[in-house]
DNA sequence: CTCAATGTTGATGCT
DNA sequence: CAGCATCAACATTGA
């Protein structure tokens, strides 16, 4: 017994830095942190940066194999990065309330450090883990630096509550400090390496990177890599998107287009979703190149703008547990949308029988990103626009989809378009048909998307509805067969839909002005009461 | 309490 | 082709 603790004792103490989102080596605090204190007594220390992967989750999770494939470039070029700074990535299969507390134990852990979360399925993991860390005698230290600002801070100013308008989030953030962006680490002294422990000396090959056929179990499903994962091309693609100075000072996103071949804007969200990329640094660089440029767009328009939306939405999401729920979320108006799978699958796949709609979900699908004011068209279309279906559903694609798909920022987005919350103007409708012929009045982006209309001329692209049916035969794609007819006609029913708007957000009011109880179809037990506690002081105060 | 101003990105038709 | 009014009309903010 007195042997094993002598021999515990002597053993060397690991430090250890989980990568969750912030997969990255530049402005990554957490990770400064374990490489700081090692270096403090290298002898003392060894160092394992790690990634948990838990193989259960690759059959459920929300994640297509586009995503997938940018995950495991991500990994695989920071196991690069870190291997540049003496160290490496130790990927661990399994479930992180399983394996810390071996991992605590095998490796002797002191300290733990990772980049703090709001997402609620990361906040119950963490608050998990930190248990388990103190049952070990684990120092855990965590992080803010996914977002610019921290969002508690962000509410600690507005009365603890996130703002719900833009405007007021401006206000508030402008009186913060920045965030100092980090350095990324000096290399870590050659003593510091671990050395191998059981696992390891079994199978060397065991917290390996996984390779493309473990994570993509749809290879069938890839479309081409035009955008690769990874630390390395993040800061490429940044020193790309910032070269030409006056087009980063004049942006103003409602300019951009939704429809061009390539895309209008930076295309930098995947790289800061999965944290790539810092949004301080990218913060940091604007600000600088707009200091050179005192005649620059500004919020919310501008490139700032558009990060500080990204901010807006964390805030917002930080502080609402059912964020990307209608029910029991207390930003969300209540709205009986309808069940309807056949246009819901006609959306998702792109065949709605209106091409501007249809090619935006098939470049989805195929490159797993769209532009903003693209994913505007498609959600209005499928939610108060159009097919009337709920927000969620679309979100859920989305999800799957797109390689950029943070939760808070699709969630909050999904209630923007649907004027669900943040947004009221529901009036406001986008045409199916003329909204895309205003940047792509050829229909070049139509015919490279949706290939059995390429012949159509431009005149009908938009809406072959229009054309005879000998001339679609000309063209080589008669409707209802080589393509489908449109699956409703916009322009009756966003009309009747305004009117369901109308009706939803009367509701919507009487309950919150409390007039009326509300719907109890819609509401779960324990949701109404906080439906209207934050929507509106006004209304809690008349309650009380 | 009321009331006016405001809100990243609508469509249409007119000047 | 940019700018403007109109359509019908929302919630939030702040005076």
């Amino acid at each position: 017994m007195s042997i094993e603790i002598e021999s515990k004792s002597t053993q060397r103490r690991t430090l250890v830095h989980w990568f969750r989102k912030g997969l990255r080596v530049h402005d990554n605090p957490a990770l400064l942190q374990v490489f700081d204190v090692a270096r403090t007594a290298p002898h003392k220390y060894s160092v394992r940066p790690i990634f948990l992967l838990d193989p259960g989750i690759l059959d459920w999770l929300q994640v297509g194999a586009n995503r997938w494939r940018f995950l495991q470039q991500s990994l695989s070029d920071l196991d690069n990065q870190l291997r540049e700074l003496n160290s490496r990535l130790y990927v661990v299969r399994g479930k992180p309330v399983e394996l810390f507390p071996k991992l605590f134990e095998r490796w002797n852990v002191e300290l733990l450090t990772y980049e703090s979360d709001i997402e609620p399925y990361a906040v119950q993991r963490d608050a998990a883990v930190q248990k388990l860390a103190a049952v070990h005698q684990v120092h855990v230290d965590t992080h803010c630096s996914h977002t610019i600002y921290n969002p508690e801070v962000v509410m600690a100013r507005n009365l603890g509550k996130a703002p719900i308008t833009y405007q007021k989030f401006l206000g508030i953030v402008d009186q913060l400090k920045l965030p100092k962006v980090r350095e990324k680490p000096e290399k870590l002294p050659e003593e510091v390496q671990p050395s191998e422990d059981a696992l390891e000396l079994a199978d060397a090959s065991v917290y390996d990177c996984p390779t493309l056929e473990q994570l993509v179990k749809r290879p069938d499903e890839l479309g081409d890599n035009k955008f690769p994962g990874g630390e390395t091309e993040a800061l490429r693609r940044l020193e790309a998107s910032l070269r030409d100075e006056q087009w980063v000072a004049s942006f103003e996103k409602p300019k951009t287009s939704p429809n061009s071949l390539e895309p209008s804007t930076t295309v930098l969200s995947p790289y800061l979703k999965f944290g790539c990329l810092s949004a301080r640094l990218l913060y940091e660089r604007l600000k600088g190149i707009l200091a050179r440029h005192p005649k620059h767009s500004k919020p919310p328009v501008s490139l700032v703008g558009q990060l500080l939306w990204r901010e807006f939405y964390y805030t917002a999401a930080a502080a609402e547990p059912n964020f990307d729920r209608m029910l029991g979320n207390a930003y969300c108006i209540q709205i009986a949308w309808n069940e309807q799978p056949d246009h819901l699958a006609a959306w998702t796949h792109g065949r709605t029988g209106y091409p501007f709609i249809d090619a935006i979900m098939r470049q989805l699908r195929q490159e797993g990103w769209i532009h903003h004011l693209a994913r505007h068209a498609v959600a209005c279309f499928l939610t108060r626009g159009d097919l009337w279906i709920s927000w969620e559903e679309g979100q859920r694609v989305f999800e799957q989809l797109l390689l950029d798909q943070d939760w808070a920022l699709n969630a909050g987005n999904w209630m923007w378009l649907s004027a669900s919350a943040f947004f009221y103007q529901y009036f406001r409708v986008y045409s199916p048909v003329a909204f895309g012929k205003k940047t792509d009045p050829t229909g070049a982006y139509i015919r490279k998307y949706v290939p059995e209309l390429a012949k159509y001329p431009a005149n009908c692209i938009f809406e072959p509805w229009k054309a005879t049916l000998s001339a679609q035969r000309d063209y080589g794609c008669v409707l209802g067969k080589d393509y489908p007819h449109r699956i409703v006609n916009h322009d009756i029913v966003h009309k009747k839909n305004i009117k369901r708007m109308t009706a939803a957000y009367k509701v919507n009011r009487e309950v919150r002005t409390g007039k009326q109880e509300p719907d109890e179809e819609l509401d779960e037990p324990t949701g109404k009461r906080k439906a209207s506690s934050i929507k509106s002081g006004r209304a809690a105060k008349r309650r009380r």
